[in-house]
DNA sequence: CTGTTAGCGCTTTCAT
DNA sequence: ATGAAAGCGCTAACAG
């Protein structure tokens, strides 16, 4: 029995009142016999007015449901209170908890976050981002598909911080690379492994650097190492590459992300091979999903969350967010079922 | 070149110039010789001003690299340009595709799109809203926490569009749960189920109605049916479900989301049991990860990214947001593996 | 401590 | 077709 609207609302105040016009200082400057500046100045300048008349102010603005306009604010003060976040994929998972992380420290500090995604183009990020600059105090861009340079220069009408990935020019918050293939690389070499693949993605930057120090790593460690390439960061893409894992005839590979993993155990379970004994997968950045997968998929957890909140806190911060600066996260592995020792070696 | 530089006729904007402010309507008014109020026309009303003015206005804002000011703008018309989706928790996956398409149809009207999350608590999701409602043109929530009453109540400030969950006074965009449950149930029951558990969440009003369906459906069709709470559409939830669901003695059972049918798998698993002999699952949502478990999650696929685009075409569509409507969209199942018939039935 | 006075950049009558 | 002028709601000197 849902009680029928009976159509009667006495206490709240009436349509015409509340859907009239959001009060304004003005309104309240008037309420209290007071000048408008006054009133700003109450609620915003703690201390630099009368205690008694801010309160009194305070009181008022609370009674009408004040909520001070932040596009009027904006424009005297050329600051909106909200930042963006762009990023080339928002469905990719890896990037839930970072915007996650993010979004938390901004509202934490009273600010707004706009999303943007630029579909991994680097025109398209440009114009993303430019479109953006007029009515942002500034960016986090995550992965960019811009290059330091153009990066740099952007920044220059608004603070840009990079995430999860490295510009020179910027702020940036980035997971420990060295220490996440070393122990990556390390736990392959000592489960006896001594040719890999890396399945990496093109030219993008951040593939760049993670190919270079793998590549190091391995010569280093006497472990042969070829790259394979996959066109973009998802599951049919990683599946798509068995044919050429197996054709590489490596023991065990390192994947540019977990969804490229997971195409690739699917790809294995689907072609009868059974991991990690045909070969052994080690992903990167620890999605969700990543225990979930048969085997469990063994993987780099980078602390996304962790670089959201980073990375927002140096945007924030005006002292921080024009100086270029490197914040390095830890990157662990974590080892679970897709790994083993090659066939063939004493058990 | 020229000798003469009183008459100040630069080729282009030096750096300095550049960096230290955005052009204004102002500066190209002045550049072409004309007034303020005649640039913002021709930049607006289109064939509201001489076609050979508007042509030599455009092509000063082009060579400026003018880009109007959102925040100036809102101020006298009271649009912003900007809309916001607020939603429980950012980091289920079923919300991305969501995010995802009416991020784009945003962008693609040239709206930017803010992301805001409530934890889930009706007081939180009410404080967003409210604080949100100042700066954006409307509003798209997501599996609200708030009722139908509360929702119409706010929806008279800003429109508000609900998705994924219906609110009957407001325009709502939700998959067709009666088709998406049949099919549901009537698998169940071809494979030879008869008594199954539903895995809810509490007292979300999107919840109840799946349960109040599912019950009616289990009813017709001879089935009987008992739930068994989750307290959050986590995996972990799911995972501590298991131990309620084989005390029940049911042959199968329907998750809330496929997050938490992924913990029920995986705890299963855990646990030594193989599915789907032990019990059959059905999941919902279809998110990316339904196909990587093992087995292979049979779910109703939701069309999460169709949903998106819907709901924020309607919401930014003067003529479609403020009145009550109802858009339906179809829940498919997708068979997998996750379901066979019971054991000690005939094969 | 509070009031006055200008704007911020843009839109929008109302004139011309 | 274009110009002049008055705001939108708020902040920020500068006075008093």
């Amino acid at each position: 029995m849902s009680p029928d609207e009976t159509h009667a609302s006495p206490e709240l105040p009436n349509d015409e009142e509340r859907s009239a016009r959001r009060p304004t200082i003005y309104d309240i400057a008037q309420r209290v016999g007071l000048n408008p500046s006054t009133v700003s100045r109450a609620l915003n300048k703690p201390g630099r007015t009368n205690a008694a008349t801010e309160e009194k102010i305070r009181a008022a603005a609370a009674e009408l449901g004040y909520r001070a306009n932040p596009m009027a604010r904006a424009l005297p003060t050329g600051r909106s209170g909200t930042f963006a976040i762009v990023l080339p994929d928002i469905t990719n998972p890896v990037h839930f908890e970072l915007i996650r992380g993010a979004e938390q420290v901004a509202r934490a500090g009273g600010f707004t976050l706009v999303v943007s995604e630029t579909e991994a183009a680097a025109d398209i990020e440009r114009e993303t981002i430019e479109a953006l600059q007029s009515s942002v105090d500034g960016l986090l861009v995550v992965a960019s598909r811009l290059d330091d340079a153009a990066l740099a220069d952007l920044a220059r009408v608004k603070p840009i911080v990079a995430a999860n990935h490295s510009a020179p020019s910027l702020p940036s918050v980035i997971p420990d690379l060295a220490m996440g293939l070393t122990a990556a690389i390390d736990h392959l070499r000592d489960l006896g492994h001594r040719s890999v693949a890396y399945l990496g993605l093109g030219g993008l930057q951040i593939n760049r650097s993670r190919w270079e120090l793998t590549l190091d790593l391995s010569m280093s460690r006497d472990i042969s190492l070829v790259e394979i390439a996959v066109d973009s960061p998802t599951v049919d893409a990683g599946a798509d590459a068995l044919r050429r894992v197996r054709a590489s005839g490596v023991t065990a590979v390192l994947a540019y992300n977990d969804l490229v993993a997971h195409g690739l155990l699917r790809a294995a379970r689907g072609a009868g091979l059974t991991l990690p004994e045909a070969f052994s997968v080690i992903g990167f950045d620890d999605i969700f999903s990543a225990e979930l997968a048969v085997p469990a998929l063994t993987t780099l957890h980078s602390p996304l969350r962790e670089i959201g909140t980073r990375a927002m806190e140096t945007l924030i911060d005006p002292e921080r967010n024009r100086v270029p600066s490197k914040v390095v996260l830890p990157l662990d592995l974590v080892v679970r079922e897709s790994t083993g020792r090659p066939v063939g070696l004493p058990q």
